[in-house]
DNA sequence: AACGTCACCGCAAACGTTTGCGGTTCTGAA
DNA sequence: TTCAGAACCGCAAACGTTTGCGGTGACGTT
């Protein structure tokens, strides 16, 4: 912030008038003469003067602004998200601020300070890898500020949220590679201390059983990267029965997967069929291209967003939470067919 | 920002001590008494005490904030300069307010100005490709903001920035695939009013021209998508004379053109190479692996962040505007070997 | 006792903007 | 002429925090 910006106090001094009668001139106020009120505007105008939204927030103890804590910016998904946010946030004459965690507890609870410091109006999240204890994001919420989940939600906490039916979702995915004759199904699963990850599997589970298949514990791996599946695949196929198909909690650990098979030989899908979760850029990248699961980033972060934004401009007495849960569709391509 | 957090104000009332000793206590102030000093200390950290940033920018006449003005933030690039700029901002104790211009000049104008508004201390811009006028950024400068330029630069404004030689990288590329035999390299150019688009078509030129070959009009074509470079690529096949190699501007146009070769059963490298720029997420995950221009996101948002940085918190009198270049290796994969 | 110094605070003003309230002047009606 | 109401402002205080300066009391020295 630079001293060197146009204040009202400028043009105040400037027509020999008062900073409140250049505050109701600005704002059209009924009191002030249409005189001054045009000379105060071309002054204004030529000057430059731009409202000094910091002593409006004081003022207000409204800054406008929303934060925004997400895992890792370089990441489709979360970009995605990022994306629909600002555009959102733009269109309210709102700005955000964006931390990232680095899947770090410790960033994290930083960054929740950070943004209460900074008077933000409210905050959404979406928790890193390691977090298990949330009371900076419980107080968040007794700082005042709502707080809107979305992906990584946190069941604890009552608050809006965001999400795909990650259940649901993984369901689909693993009763598709089922349908296509698969019956010996990896899960590349995610960390368990989430709940996304906890879904994700829950719903590989539910379509193996439904079939009639046996659960095998050996087939669940953790594994949520692109190099954990490197190793990952390679270990599956050194098995007496491996598997005939993958799902793995995201695209890029879908990838990884596929890229072992490919270096083994191994035919993608007549072999061994991959899926993976997210839909992110990469899935008509591929050869075979990669059915994913549709994530809907972008309207993920528009609709955290627009929820964040009503719970801001039309508060209400009682509060109850809302769960808005997002359409995932199984995208279906060449590596599962 | 809420009324519900803990003030000076509070705390002066709870200990009947005046809101300036409070402050001065805080700051362990050799004026103040011990016993006060704890007393002041207990119950704020009883109380969760935050200090509230917003008063503090607009006393100090400075935020802690840096602005950042990108094309767009779903694009494997930009987000890893996000991610350099919020990691080195949050190890200076900044906030990043992020805005998206999505490629359109109107929109990077508004963003211009709400950052101004927000009295943020300085800005990181990498311009639209609409984006042909900047007094919207001259703006920024005589608003008293230090900016930097990153990727794509604005030579028509005097200010600090940060890139890689793009005409030497694309060179380089071009070189390459001379040196690997190739002897009609089609160029996918992009907005020839970006800098960036000008240096890596001149280098291409360079390289072209260094080896004694002669320069096609026809196989410098106007694709900087995806989408345009499938079409282009097609385009490109139905030639007399269609190209032995294709560099391109970027990673995801490098791509478009490798699906629309494999879809003619064209064989990459062997009937016609592919070199992209930039070395996004994907060009290890094509097929061949794509040989590509290291871009270094992260470490371009790092360094342009740490030069704004330098701008604030080390004034100098004389301004001399900096340039830092980053060093560009080409990575040679399956492409084009 | 008087004076000077130091410890330890509180007051007041600043930052930019807004808004309630009251002051001043003018005009019209009684 | 007097009074009331309206037009048109300016003052003062608020938001949270900081910081210069001055006030007050205690203590030590002359």
């Amino acid at each position: 912030m630079r001293s060197s910006q146009v204040t009202i106090k400028d043009i105040a001094r400037i027509l020999g008038i008062s900073p409140s009668t250049v505050s109701r001139a600005l704002k059209n106020h009924p009191d002030i003469s249409e005189e001054t009120k045009v000379a105060v505007n071309e002054l204004a105008l030529k000057l430059k003067y731009q409202p000094n939204a910091v002593a409006l927030s004081l003022k207000h103890s409204r800054s406008n602004t929303i934060g925004v804590i997400i895992p890792e910016i370089v990441h489709y998904f979360f970009s995605s998200v990022i994306s629909g946010i600002e555009d959102v946030a733009y269109e309210a004459g709102f700005t955000v601020i964006i931390c990232q965690s680095n899947e770090k507890y410790d960033r994290e609870v930083a960054n929740a300070k950070m943004l209460l410091s900074h008077r933000v109006d409210g905050v959404l999240v979406s928790i890193s890898k390691e977090t298990t204890n949330f009371d900076h994001l419980v107080m968040l919420q007794e700082g005042g500020l709502p707080l809107v989940f979305f992906d990584r939600i946190v069941p604890e906490i009552i608050a809006d949220q965001v999400i795909i039916n990650d259940e649901e979702a993984a369901y689909k995915a693993t009763k598709h590679l089922i349908e296509n004759g698969r019956r010996r199904i990896a899960h590349f699963a995610g960390p368990q201390n989430l709940l996304i990850g906890r879904d994700r599997k829950e719903g590989y589970l539910r379509a193996i059983r439904e079939a009639g298949l046996q659960a095998d514990p050996q087939l669940i791996i953790d594994a949520d990267t692109y190099e954990k599946a490197l190793i990952a695949t390679n270990h599956l196929l050194t098995m007496d029965n491996p598997p005939d198909g993958i799902f793995a909690t995201n695209d890029l650990t879908a990838i990884g997967a596929m890229q072992s098979l490919q270096k083994k030989g191994i035919k993608i899908p007549q072999q061994i069929a991959v899926v993976g979760f997210s839909d992110g850029r990469f899935s008509g990248i591929t050869e075979p291209n990669l059915t994913s699961v549709d994530q809907h980033g972008y309207e993920m972060g528009s609709v955290a967003t627009e929820i964040l934004l009503n719970r801001l401009l039309s508060p209400s007495e009682t509060y109850v939470p809302q769960t808005r849960v997002l359409s995932a569709n199984l995208i279906v391509r060449g590596s599962s067919k």
